[in-house]
RNA sequence: GCCUCCGUAGCUCAAUGGAUAGAGCAACUGCCUUCUAAGCAGUAGGUUGUGGGUUCGAAACCCGCCGGAGGCGCCA
């Protein structure tokens, strides 16, 4: 029998009657609101943070492993602003899983084969052997830029003569010969391969590097391609697979039928070509194969461009079909890709947005921003901090919009210092840390600490509940595999200090116990930011 | 044709069945000899695309419609 809610809270109420610790509570439009009091309270929170430090909102042990797998560019390309989400997302989502409980393993993809990377070894090997710059970000770039122009080498035009399409057509045989010869392991090609591919690693582990990413495993696209072979094998000796080459057709899995569904929705998919060549999903396959039994995954996280959730789909229902239990616990975490105000970014036409371009401009905004702003910063340190401000406005813009949300970059938007932004919070920061800074290096022993028996102000007790909030924050954010959770958590947090920060002047508090409680607030609400920042990959710098 | 996601303030976005739907930007009003104003306090701005349904209670869940984006056997 339904009842209403305020009667049930009036009920409830009246049965509670008094609690040790609780001061008053309230039935108030179906809610039962229970006022702790703040002493006890504020006691509680604060202590917690001093004394876990780094480790306040850590939360227990958890049996599962988690692989989290992101950072998968091609070779041979550059990294550019959609990398630099993906690599975002799923750094930050790795580190909300670790601090969560879960063991972690953080796993690299590069796709470092395929017809895109022959292309560039074509046009390099071709025209521009030995002209490659020496600066890694230079050549990583350098070879982005090959492959657009090979690219519109190899692309039929209109009107062209018939001189020119003869042109094209020998250099689209010369790529044909060059992948065929890869393909067959031919030494030279092979050894190209592994130089030119070596250049964009190299250009990845810097940008991994500027992120403060460090990976667990490295795989590779190429060191699955033929592992993957044998699974095909194996999945039609299990009748999962259907071999139609006999009639000239591919290998191909029937999904919904081998479900049991009569509805159409995984369909069918195509796991070897009939040449026997494998595909995308093949070697998505042999990778979940090793990630499960060689590194024991329970629980296998794919932070992968949203226009992937099918072969995500298909692929986690072959596993299941496989019988890999830890099926159930694949998740794709698909995210909006983003575009340009001029339309989709097309690294075949060149018309991307690198990462590096737009850290460069923000670390350039943020050293003239602090000429102006913080002249006592000494030189030597204004980089490094204008690197971490930089990287921070964009990284939060990143991760405060929820990830199926596609993006149209505005550079300005991305690095905008003011408001709901990395910035704003790292200011929040810096001004904890300058409050303490001017308090001296105060330590209290444990019989001798500050008591809050003093009618704290409102902005105190919010800022104290604000605080007790981060735990199940963590929690709340690695559960749903959502960073943005903590994203807009944190906003909150260093909104609330920034109006306590005004409301009340903690050195200029007259009463000493009162002003020592103050500083210990102070401590524990900086620890709790720069916990919150580093789970969203973004540094908190004690000036700006 | 089928599937997925989306539609909230002028713009960009929050709010996963609870209180008066919140922020930022843009606009307007105040606040720097103070722990740095990358800030704070405030004003204004809403029939949550639309029509039904479920519920004590719906932006959220269900059904229809309108509008947008993406995807659908040999690309990744």
């Amino acid at each position: 029998m339904p009842q209403k809610a305020q009667e049930i809270a009036e009920q409830v109420k009246a049965q509670l009657g008094s609690v040790d610790g609780i001061s008053h509570i309230e039935a108030v439009k179906g809610y039962l609101n229970v006022y702790f009091k703040t002493s006890d309270y504020a006691r509680r929170v604060v202590d917690e943070v001093i004394n876990s430090g780094e480790d306040f909102g850590r939360g227990a042990k958890k049996s599962e492993k988690v692989m989290v797998e992101y950072a998968q560019p091609n070779t041979h390309h550059s990294f550019h602003i959609g990398h630099a989400r993906n690599t975002v997302l799923g750094e930050s989502l790795a580190r909300l899983v670790e601090y969560a409980g879960f063991e972690t393993i953080r796993a690299a993809y590069p796709g470092d084969l395929g017809l895109g990377v022959i292309t560039v070894m074509w046009i390099y090997e071709k025209f521009y052997k030995g002209q490659e710059p020496a600066g890694i970000h230079e050549r990583g770039q350098w070879l982005a830029k090959l492959y657009v122009e090979a690219t519109s080498l190899l692309e039929k035009k209109d009107n062209e003569t018939p001189e020119e399409t003869a042109k094209r057509e020998g250099y689209e045989t010369e790529r044909r010969e060059m992948y065929r010869k890869w393909d067959a392991g031919d030494d030279y090609v092979r050894k190209l391969w592994h130089e030119t591919r070596e250049w964009s690693l190299e250009e990845l582990r810097d940008v991994l590097q500027m992120l403060d990413v460090k990976m667990d495993v490295w795989f590779y696209e190429s060191e699955v391609d033929e592992p993957s072979k044998a699974i095909v094998d194996e999945l039609i000796a299990k009748d999962i697979a259907t071999d139609e080459r006999p009639q000239g057709g591919a290998v191909i899995v029937k999904i919904d039928e081998k479900l049991g569904l009569t509805k159409e929705k995984y369909r069918t998919n195509v796991i070897l070509r009939s040449d026997g060549t494998t595909l995308y999903l093949t070697k998505d396959l042999a990778l979940a194969k090793v990630k499960f039994e060689q590194y024991h995954v329970d629980r296998s996280i794919y932070v992968v461009d949203v226009r992937q959730s099918m072969h995500f789909q298909q692929a986690f229902a072959i596993l299941k079909l496989w019988g890999f239990p830890q099926a159930e616990k694949c998740y794709h975490l698909g995210y909006g890709f983003i575009s340009l105000p001029e339309g989709a970014m097309s690294a075949r036409r060149g018309r991307v947005v690198l990462f590096k371009d737009v850290a460069d401009e923000a670390v350039k905004r943020v050293l003239s921003l602090e000429t102006e702003r913080s002249a006592d910063i000494p030189a030597s340190e204004r980089e490094k901090i204008a690197s971490q401000i930089g990287l921070g406005a964009l990284v939060y813009s990143m991760l405060s919009v929820d990830n199926n949300k596609d993006i149209v970059f505005d550079i300005n938007e991305a690095l905008s210092f003011d408001g709901r932004t990395g910035p704003y919070i790292q200011n929040a920061h810096v001004r904890a840390n300058s409050i303490l800074k001017k308090a001296g290096s105060q330590t209290f022993q444990p019989d001798h600490l500050p008591i809050f028996n003093y009618d704290l102000t409102k902005n105190e007790i919010e800022l104290i509940e604000q605080i007790s909030r981060f735990p199940q924050a963590v929690q709340q954010a690695a559960e749903e595999y959502r960073p943005l959770v903590m994203a807009s958590y944190t906003y909150e947090l260093a909104n609330t200090f920034h109006s306590f920060y005004h409301a009340v002047n903690v050195m200029q508090t007259e009463d000493e116990n009162t002003r020592n409680a103050r500083l210990r607030l102070v401590a524990a609400a900086k620890q709790t930011l720069a916990n919150a920042l580093h789970l969203l990959d973004i540094q908190a710098p004690d000036v700006m």
